[in-house]
DNA sequence: CTGAAAGCGCTAACAC
DNA sequence: GTGTTAGCGCTTTCAG
């Protein structure tokens, strides 16, 4: 350190950390020396090691990034959680620990994150990181899924009561035979396929809970309406491809071709389900009824049915969690609302 | 630290490090005490102190979040990055300093960060962190903008000729009333309005290289086939709204009416655009043709005139001009290829 | 294969 | 307003 300019290390410090600790004019003339020396100020690690803080929070990305970056409901909620980052003047350090990279490599990656806490997004419940996460003992904020990490706050929406609220609407509409296209249940790939229908299996004790209790609330619903929810034909679709939606309508529509109404667990996956219709020349909703999920702009201006959810409200109460944190130190659980949309893609059964 | 489990700290640290250094019984042992007493590995922040590496990218975004976050071309970039910063196990700091905070706080924030290198994304030649992150003295790729910065390596497209390209195209085509729809020239917002035309001074002197580049390139054009290059109409657009494109084409054609063709900086922009015309019953190509600039998928679906550049290989090459510099040391300077994509938007003048 | 000692660069307490 | 001292938690020689 450059304390042999003429006067302390803790003048040095202050010049920079505290200004009204000296002289202006010391000041002045410590910062013009260290220009000069080419000292770029004080080293962030070090000045971390000591303070305890490292100034930024952790993104823990479960889900291969293009996937993340595809999706625009996922990006409103990294959207948020930077802009609540940036407004406290903290960074946000993605840590990205997809299936393309080992669990030993993700694992390191997780334990050298440098920063005050971390926000998980969307992972499943058997996640190999999570564990990881959780033994750093930092403030976690779980965001979405899973459901219940012992320790974290948690940010997300009642999955089960709004996919119900969309259900009946479909029920009311008259629709009986109903297929549900899926994101992915498990961490590891179906036997049955890319783009399958999932079975008991896999459908009655999925890893991910968001659609868990989404394909719940559809049942709810059907109960309630008197249909036999062992009728519903899921889909799932283990990717997140652009065409993703459509292929799974596909395999929905072979598996059970009375079905009238095509509900989604994700607005993606409903407009790609759209335009293979569409090109197949079936008519939205008139042949087939479409609902999707989440609100993105695309399927506002499209006219989709579907549920609307904060999802830039989701990454600013994550970072508030994380910046902010409750009195009692103990973890929180915000519920955000959602809405219904009544689009254009669905009304009654042909 | 735990050492006073049963061995001294450098076992514990072999343990966690070296598993090779110790007998794999001792080191299971090792670790089993230390997971009972709740210690959580090493901390990443001394470690990088002591290692001299922190395990992470910084990645400065100087324009306000919602216009990154916006825009298709740069998410893609980022996407780009934070997959090169996977694959080698990096972390990637956002680290973001719009104008929504003060320039000390913003500062601070740059100051701060625990990375080995940074980025930087397309910043204006004025930007007032650049001396900052300079300061630093660590590995810094420029991405777009500044072209020049010393020190830096930079990855970025020829964006004059890609233009010029794109204005031989229109030219060729018989227009000769353009008009050029810009993403912002200078940071600071212009007397005339968030959308307007811009006055000579502001379009000579551009703070933000690309877009001046690109007006260059339009010029060059126009002087080759001998068309008065002044009688460019250039608005420029300060914000970035989904509704920027079509202000910006009511203005460029208020203030010359016998336009016949509307060249964008972006491909954004150049929807919007589109958009508005149709709203206003204005066919495209009919009437008007319209450009862009990205080759962004919407544009490409919807058929749009624009050059293609890859984004997401940008935000590769940045990646891993940090992850493995040069062996010279020296500043790299990768410039990649663009493709004018001919689209339904562009055709002869009505 | 294991331990002792040094020191990464900084800031917080406290004395002057 | 300025200097002294101690130590954040770790890894890295170097000896045993």
């Amino acid at each position: 350190m450059a304390a042999e300019l003429k006067v302390s290390r803790t003048t040095i410090s202050n010049a920079y950390n505290r200004p009204d600790q000296l002289s202006a004019d010391l000041r002045e003339r410590v910062l013009a020396t260290a220009k000069q020396l080419g000292y770029p100020g004080p080293d962030p690690v070090a000045r971390s090691l000591r303070t305890r803080r490292a100034g930024a929070v952790g993104l823990m990305i479960t889900e291969p990034l293009n996937y993340s970056f595809s999706d625009p409901a996922a990006l409103d909620f990294v959207a948020g959680l930077a802009e609540s980052c940036e407004e406290v003047g903290q960074g946000l350090l993605l840590v990205a620990v997809g299936p393309n990279r080992s669990v030993s490599d993700g694992t390191a990656a997780v334990l050298a994150a440098g920063v005050d806490g971390f926000v998980v997004y969307s992972a499943s419940d058997d996640d190999p990181y999570l564990p990881v996460v959780q033994q750093r003992a930092l403030p976690l904020v779980v965001v979405d899924q899973p459901k219940h990490v012992a320790g974290a706050s948690h940010v997300g929406i009642d999955d089960r009561a709004a996919m119900r609220a969309m259900a009946e609407h479909v029920l009311e509409l008259g629709h009986r035979e109903i297929g549900l296209l899926t994101m992915r249940l498990g961490r590891e790939r179906p036997d049955a396929g890319v783009v399958a229908v999932a079975d008991p299996d896999r459908a009655g004790t999925p890893h991910f809970d968001v659609q868990g209790d989404r394909i719940q609330g559809v049942r709810d619903a059907m109960t309630a309406h008197g249909v036999d929810p062992q009728k519903l034909v899921i889909v799932e679709s283990f990717e997140h491809q652009p065409t993703s939606g459509g292929l799974a309508a596909e395999v929905a529509l072979e598996a059970n071709p009375r079905i009238t109404a095509l509900m989604c667990t994700a607005d993606v996956l409903a407009l790609s389900a759209m335009d293979y219709l569409r090109a197949r020349g079936i008519y939205v909703p008139g042949q087939l009824t479409v609902t999707g999920f989440d609100g993105i702009p695309d399927a506002i201006s499209r006219g989709l049915t579907t549920v609307r959810q904060p999802s830039i409200e989701k990454g600013r109460r994550a970072g508030r969690l994380l910046h902010q944190p409750s009195r009692s130190g103990l973890p929180e659980i915000e519920v955000l609302d959602t809405e219904l949309i009544r689009g254009r893609t669905s009304g009654p059964p042909a």
